[in-house]
DNA sequence: CAGTTTTCCGCATACGTTTTCGGAAAAACC
DNA sequence: GGTTTTTCCGAAAACGTATGCGGAAAACTG
């Protein structure tokens, strides 16, 4: 298959092999209508027997533009941004693109660094996910100024471009109104970074819950912190020291509140007799856990797919006219133990 | 920052403003000895005042490598493998490098397809984890003929190539054993596909374990299966029709374990009484069910980071004459409450 | 057979960089 | 002041592909 001793073989070899110029070979191969059907197959024959690909690198060069879409995500390994992964992977994979994936790490300069890679390497589009750290999102209208196909997912920020989200605030209100229907009065929450669009919405839910109910909102019933499991261990302690002690306490996420599982039971708190806990994104690990986690489940899969049709969808709608949309996806409820 | 409506600011443009050619530009930059002082910093000025960035893709061609390296997952999502793609991505970003994500699906042709992308995509180098369904591996061969530098890691097959894996066969002794001394007698082996060597690793270590304990190996103790949750439901169904029964269960990762916990769970199986299970690579979700499983640790983000630090250094060394290495890792058993 | 159309293909160029080679101008030497 | 050396820079080619344009040969028209 490979004759020259590893080198690729290119279009000026088959159009050396063949005595023709390399544009007649380009045009065979691409079934241009200028060239015999005689020569086209013997081309094609050629190039099949060679094993010839044409070199992505210089088509993009060409074309000003890659076939492939950049992917920020503030990590990899939480289940939900892999579940995510997986779904824009799928649907990049059988539109023929590949997906380049950047982790934020959580750090506003580094999410700098990585639009910039994305920008150089001529990305066809761009999915993101901004970081807890994030707080001006100039590097984002950079994007949008040299016209590439901008997708937010899940942590959005207010810039004019596409978002698929879920209903944040609707999943915190349900969960909440299933904890006050449970019979739980003083519902703590633990809440993510203020400047985040998810954060201030499951606040608004949570509120709304309360209200809706006649239950009287107190400030320091919201306790806010980060998205790790630590801030779940750090919560539970501030949450400790309140008074009168509360019954129930809502999580921004699953790992938050699974830090919060783990400290009731190297405290011997009993879940949910003396405290019940609710997250958000219902990791896979929340069902097995015991008790199990309730949890507002959160189409991670879905919304990876979603992202990346949506992208599609701008990278081949030449006009530049091009309309934001924004998504908002379903969360549900998923009532087990501990609550 | 962009006066130009939205274009990329090239070199040529510089070259242009400053009345020099391209190629002064370009050695001023990179800080060639060429060019005088004066003329140095004035060109890296207007360079920084119009947000100049070289074009990624037109350096690759000129080069004829990127500074990408591809990898290959059978999946992303899994626990195991977003850890190590974490850690790919940690000593990639350090190194100035990006990586190009790839899932095989566990499906042999799409890892074929897979690495032709990667290789007319000119990467740097590739990382990979073969799928299930590979059994033939003649596409890594033309990577290798195209001097492209490959590592594996955990599902490795026999190519030359560097590879890093752990001790699977030492893990699987010691999970075994580990169980006959804590009484059990009757062990059965759930094995995931018997071409990939973790899998034959890992009966070897079942067996080595009930050889050096005197107890008799039973062929039908061995059930050959996949490496997913379903597979282990599967295998708990087999495993029950054995007689005399078995008293404990040896999973080859933790998928299959979990779908053997949650089988037990489901017919009021007690375990560890009835039902001892120990699992594999000790996904963060062992130690948060109950029972918490017994699993013997791989680690993943170290595997990530070792098999980029391996792939970098195989990059950095021009001789062609570079000899394959093959770092084993250590496992270690968590011992938990379903022994 | 001259003129027109059609068929088929090559030339040249562009994409943005890097790099080799060479050459002009300035500086240094005797 | 002529020769050599040094300093600084430009021209051009190359990486592999795609494409507008033009041109030669063949086929068709009258």
């Amino acid at each position: 298959m490979f004759g020259n001793g590893g080198k690729q073989t290119t279009i000026k070899d088959l159009a050396k092999y063949m005595k023709v110029a390399p544009s007649t070979i380009s045009r065979a191969l691409r079934d241009y209508p200028d060239i015999s059907d005689k020569k086209k197959k013997e081309i094609r024959e050629l190039a099949n027997k060679l094993g010839y690909q044409p070199d992505s690198i210089a088509q993009s060069l060409q074309r000003g533009r890659t076939k492939t879409i950049g992917v920020i995500v503030p990590e990899i390994k939480h289940d939900f941004f892999s579940s995510v992964l997986d779904g824009i992977e799928d649907v990049a994979y059988k539109a023929g693109y590949s997906i380049f994936v950047c982790k934020s790490n959580e750090d506003y300069t580094r999410e700098i660094i990585n639009t910039r890679s994305l920008l150089s390497y001529s990305v066809a589009g761009i999915i993101v996910s901004i970081s807890q750290t994030t707080q001006d999102t100039d590097h984002f209208d950079v994007v949008k100024m040299r016209n590439i196909p901008l997708v937010f997912f899940d942590r959005v920020c207010d810039i004019k471009a596409n978002k698929v989200v879920v209903n944040d605030e609707q999943g915190a209100f349900e969960a909440v109104e299933h904890l006050i229907q449970s019979g739980y009065k003083r519902i703590v929450h633990l809440a993510g970074p203020t400047h985040l669009e998810i954060s201030k919405n499951r606040i608004k839910g949570y509120r709304a819950a309360l209200e809706k109910n006649g239950i009287q909102f107190r400030k320091e019933y919201i306790i806010d912190g980060g998205l790790d499991e630590e801030d779940g261990i750090r919560g539970f302690k501030k949450l400790m020291k309140l008074s009168p002690k509360p019954d129930a306490v809502f999580c921004v996420n699953d790992p938050v509140a699974i830090g919060v599982f783990m400290q009731c039971k190297e405290k011997k708190i009993r879940i949910p007799r003396q405290l019940a806990i609710v997250g958000f994104s219902d990791n896979p690990i929340a069902s097995l856990i015991n008790p199990p986690l309730t949890s507002v489940s959160q189409p991670a899969y879905e919304m990876g797919s979603i992202a990346a049709k949506m992208l599609l969808e701008e990278i081949n709608s030449k006009s530049s006219l091009f309309k934001p949309k924004r998504r908002k996806l379903k969360t549900k409820l998923m009532v087990r133990s501990t609550t």
